[in-house]
DNA sequence: TGCAATATGTAAATAATTTTCATATAATAA
DNA sequence: TTATTATATGAAAATTATTTACATATTGCA
């Protein structure tokens, strides 16, 4: 029972008359009271008598009225909206604690649904065939640069990064054709970020960018933009939700390049990992 | 009608008797299946008559057995579960994308499932009646600290945080019973926290524990744990998820913060927000 | 325009659900 | 441990919801 008869009944609209269709409309109007009310509330509501209604959830392919019924109430709502939402003075604990965490959901969502797998190959082939990959952001990109730099210091790569604008500047100047970059910035407009993305693509670097904004400066001066989405609700909410996307780009580009290199690297990411991440306490 | 029937079932069956348990036994086992049937056959199938399925359906809340039904038929199904899974070498770009944001998304929602409104409370009951608030993590977690120092140096909060663990252990030591911290660590068993945590204890400094792991000795010395959590696929991708979860707790502490500090609060975040984070580059 | 086919709504028939009542079970007090 | 009281359960009666039959209205075609 995994159709989705709102979308079903949308496409085929066409295809019913004129008493069947005060019916689609009145059910795709409000589909979870719809999902919720008895034959009877549903023929007071469209204007469509009981006896119609039953033909016509037969006509649409389920048994009985309450079948349909049924997939009408577990038809897909949009996803996390009643928890989706600006966070305001009246919102306690928990509601904030809600509406965080479905930003986040979200921005992870969106973020997945556009992003083209052949980008990632293309940048995963970047990092990969480079001599060597620095990571550059400022300010609270910085920290996803970081975590980058850090991540991939588990992999064969040679990489670099560093938190301090004028040291990114100089590893930046210093980079060539034969390396690559990553290069972070939620709206890919910042000064010192876009300086920094200029001398690289001076030098021949491959640039790959990630951002929040496809038309952003950044964007256009990058050899190839990974998009992290958040929904716009307000500026703090969507730059939080944003870095958490970033994030999980990054750890999407280490896990391929990881998978796509030999059996060696596995070891030396287990190794390296029980050296530097964790030790037990015993 | 969106709260989750099955996980509120789930939570309350220690408050049902034998009969109703045998119900929602029979009903968590296949929610698909339940949420499609009569009451007669969900009496033949659970065991339990018809009437007392109807007062049950009462007792947990609705006005009716068919308002039951209609929330079980709309009950959130596992989320992503076709792409969540461990990551194999047979994986291409796009499943390996997949599976990374669903790990996130799921990490995500396990968390917030879990988080009392009444321990965020406290949390930042804490943070915010504190003289000063220090964030300490080592290796990976370390980030998350940096990354929360980051945040809430947009408050008036006095704040500390060093990525370095040498410097981290001479900040704690110097914390006292006016103070708060923030310790973060995904196994809770770390050595060097474990001491960093175990010295702020002992200046009777308040500690916030954020761990994927209640006991874990991490959780056992701190005053209040907040449960980061991830499905253990393997060790690589429990930890990648897990640190989304610490950072969105981090992000909703911060919210909830800044939610109850003063209008005054507001204007320093836009102010230091546009020094520090992005400038335009007109 | 007229006729045949199809659709619709009212009402009767059937199915599903709720409440009542008698009995069983669990909890409490002596 | 036993007796009493309170509560739960299921069978059956009462009520509500849904489907189908039938009469009439509407639509499509020649």
């Amino acid at each position: 029972m995994s159709r989705n008869i709102i979308a079903q009944l949308r496409a085929q609209k066409k295809q019913f008359n004129t008493t069947e269709n005060k019916l689609i409309d009145y059910v795709i109007r409000d589909t979870n009271l719809a999902g919720e009310a008895t034959i009877q509330e549903l023929s007071v509501g469209s204007g469509v008598s009981t006896a119609t209604i039953s033909r016509f959830a037969k006509k649409v392919g389920f048994d009985s009225f309450r079948d349909f019924s049924v997939a009408l109430a577990s038809a897909p709502k949009s996803a996390t909206s009643d928890f989706f939402g600006e966070i305001t003075d009246e919102d306690d604990t928990a509601a904030i604690g809600q509406k965080v965490f479905a930003g986040a959901t979200n921005a992870l969502n969106a973020t997945i649904n556009n992003l083209s797998p052949d980008l990632l190959d293309d940048a995963s082939h970047y990092l990969i065939h480079a001599k060597r990959v620095g990571f550059f952001g400022i300010g609270g990109s910085s920290i996803v640069a970081f975590n980058a730099y850090h991540k991939f210091l588990r992999t064969p790569l040679d990489v670099i990064a560093h938190p301090d604008y004028d040291i990114q500047l100089m590893q930046a100047v210093k980079l060539d054709a034969d390396d690559a970059a990553v290069v972070i910035s939620h709206s890919g407009r910042n000064k010192d970020t876009l300086l920094i993305a200029q001398k690289l693509k001076e030098n021949g670097v491959k640039v790959i960018a990630i951002t929040s904004f496809a038309d952003s400066p950044l964007s256009k001066i990058a050899d190839l933009v990974l998009l992290s989405l958040a929904e716009e609700i307000n500026f703090r909410s969507e730059s939080m939700s944003s870095l958490i996307a970033q994030i999980t780009i990054i750890d999407t580009l280490f896990t391929i390049v990881g998978s796509q290199l030999s059996k060696k690297t596995q070891n030396v990411v287990d190794t390296m990992r029980n050296i530097i991440e964790e030790t037990r306490s015993h």
